[in-house]
DNA sequence: CAATAAAACTAGAGCCAGTAGTTTTAGCTC
DNA sequence: GAGCTAAAACTACTGGCTCTAGTTTTATTG
């Protein structure tokens, strides 16, 4: 075939043919085999625009961050971070199948850079100490992972009735909402827990 | 070589094998081509005991769960919480390299089963409502899992520093132990809400 | 117009999971 | 103990994967 008269591929359109891919088949349906094809390509020539496949894999989780449009001008720092988690979420939720893919690595992306300071810059226009910036970011992160995933409770049992302990009746007749319930749960707790904390750092003045 | 004098795998010494490779070699490193090398014998033989690597996977999760011995005696419910969380995350660092596998599907096991049942068991002896188990219980896990991926703040950059927006300080120059610092606050955080939760629902009598 | 480099290709190496069919032998039945 | 069955290893192979090497055609540059 040699050349084409004009190339057939582009970088970005490779990820964002890569995000469809995993967004419609899965993520185990992410080869440059398959995703070549998609392209009107065979595998090798993606090897032009990209050194490997996890180079791949970033682009998708890059398109992702991207998609996340946080509001910088949202006060007070609660609110905040309340925007942020939810925001999130729900960008998260778009994309189930990336999900493992995401939350398995640190994004390293400029994007999310940018969203890190920003954070951090509300939070410390509230008046948090420097020091307790990270562990804040990064504990309310854990949560909103886990949330990600979804992980935890057995939705479905999937084995012998028999054998199991009693008691379980909670997890089996959850409501199809669990999810919703205990992120909204957690994310309450935790917002207020900072507050707490960040009152109690405050200078008290005992009248 | 046909049929040997006696066995020379078990199920169980496979999922031992192959949690050991894990550990040592990474999770990349689970190949049935591998697995039966340490094994002292070829990949296919490893289809007698096992239909499918997946199963293999299952197997893995199965022994990390097993390993984390919970004491169903813990009181008041808080310290039960706690002491959970902190086994549960105290095994999971034990096996980094199979954390992503562990935290991207439920644990189906009995043994995972018995363990949310002593702990539902706790939250009702408390006087927590039926219907708010599940979601308490959903929540913590949450922040668990995450916290076992150590998901979030990028730790090094590993990228040029140019173009990085200002004030990332606090990520940057966090300290070695920054995991350690989200989790006891995230933990602490949470079994406090959880205890407002319930006081909140018990009869308020005002005097 | 000639030289270079880009962008597709084909061929193939080395990995993987899993299947089919073979061989040897253990263990059971008579 | 003879003979049968089934277990437990094997070899050989298929189709898929990532990625490399080298080829062809063509756009672009000097």
């Amino acid at each position: 075939m040699g050349r084409p008269s004009r190339p057939l591929l582009t970088r970005d359109g490779i990820m964002e043919a890569a995000l469809a891919l995993v967004d419609e088949e899965g993520a185990e349906a992410l080869s440059t085999t398959r995703l070549a094809a998609r392209l009107g390509v065979k595998g090798p020539s993606l090897y032009n625009y990209v050194s490997s496949r996890a180079e791949i894999v970033d682009g998708i989780s890059e398109l992702i961050v991207a998609e996340m449009d946080l509001d910088p001008t949202i006060r007070p720092w609660t609110a905040a971070l309340d925007s942020w988690a939810r925001t999130y979420r729900a960008t998260f939720a778009a994309h189930p199948n990336m999900v493992p893919l995401l939350v398995t690595r640190p994004t390293r992306s400029i994007a999310a850079f940018q969203s890190y300071a920003n954070t951090l810059a509300v939070l410390r226009e509230a008046g948090w100490p420097e020091d307790r910036l990270a562990p804040i970011v990064q504990c309310l992160e854990y949560f909103l992972a886990g949330a990600a995933l979804d992980f935890g409770l057995p939705r479905e049992l999937s084995l012998p009735a028999e054998g199991l302990p009693p008691g379980l009746e909670p997890i089996l007749t959850a409501p199809p909402n669990l999810s919703d319930l205990a992120f909204e749960t957690g994310l309450t707790i935790l917002i207020r827990g900072f507050e707490e904390i960040l009152n109690s750092l405050r200078p008290q003045r005992h009248n």
